[in-house]
DNA sequence: ACAACATATACCGATATCGGCATGTGTCAA
DNA sequence: TTGACACATGCCGATATCGGTATATGTTGT
């Protein structure tokens, strides 16, 4: 008896359920802005950014499938509401270069080049 | 005379020439963090990372084209540098929800449904 | 000018993504 | 139960993405 193995070459090593890859679209964005005045029902979404209903639906789904929203159903309609908390960890990543964009960390960085400077061409790391 | 006008229907909004999208692949992140201990070259960046040369040179290609780093040339290597600047825009607009994973704006929140649940079935927007 | 090293680019195959359209599913009200 | 409304899903075409392999470009030292 054969016994067949299937490899899968993925193209792509991060699928759209990971939050970075989910604000990387800016209709997700917008969404995610929109939704931080309170609840909203798809098709208001929909109108209020001026994309199709399925489109919404659509992006909708990617942010609660990576827990950036919630939702619940009220009467016919099925309000979406933001669940920050997924945010936190890009939030906190991109603090992790907070030091490198400020000028302290600039000053230090020339001081260093300017001590290079005076030695022989050397090497690095 | 015909004038012929082609019109491209896009697939994707958003590019890879944009921080969001740049970010949003695991491995240009692990380059960026790799990146805040100094300037490496290629090679070196892809032998750490576990990458091929040409998969390093591409994502630093990515990289380079939305900000992200810098190079220069030393040698006949090429180094490439951190030029975090361009993470302050993710790191502001995730701040802008910062609020929002307070537990204080958790307690308005309940509060506010709270409230709700005394009136009627209403609308909010 | 040439070999060796370092990096960039071109091309390819597999897959993912996004928007649009059509259609399915669910919920209410009469 | 039926119709109307609200939303989700399926399918499609166009394009983007990513990794791999091969090859081009560039740089140094001889």
């Amino acid at each position: 008896m054969p016994i067949s193995v299937y490899v899968v070459r993925m193209a792509r090593a991060a699928t759209t359920s990971d939050v970075f890859n989910a604000i990387a679209e800016p209709q997700r964005r917008d969404i995610l802005v929109l939704l931080r005045s309170g609840e909203w029902p798809v098709t208001e979404v929909a109108r209020e950014l001026g994309m199709s209903q399925p489109g919404a639906s659509k992006h909708l789904r990617v942010l609660r499938d990576v827990g950036l929203v919630r939702d619940r159903q009220v009467g016919r309609r099925r309000l979406y509401g933001l669940e920050a908390d997924g945010l936190r960890p890009v939030h906190e990543w991109t603090g992790g270069f907070e030091e490198f964009w400020n000028g302290a960390f600039d000053r230090l960085e020339a001081y260093a080049q300017e001590l290079e400077a005076g030695h022989d061409e050397e090497e690095q790391r």
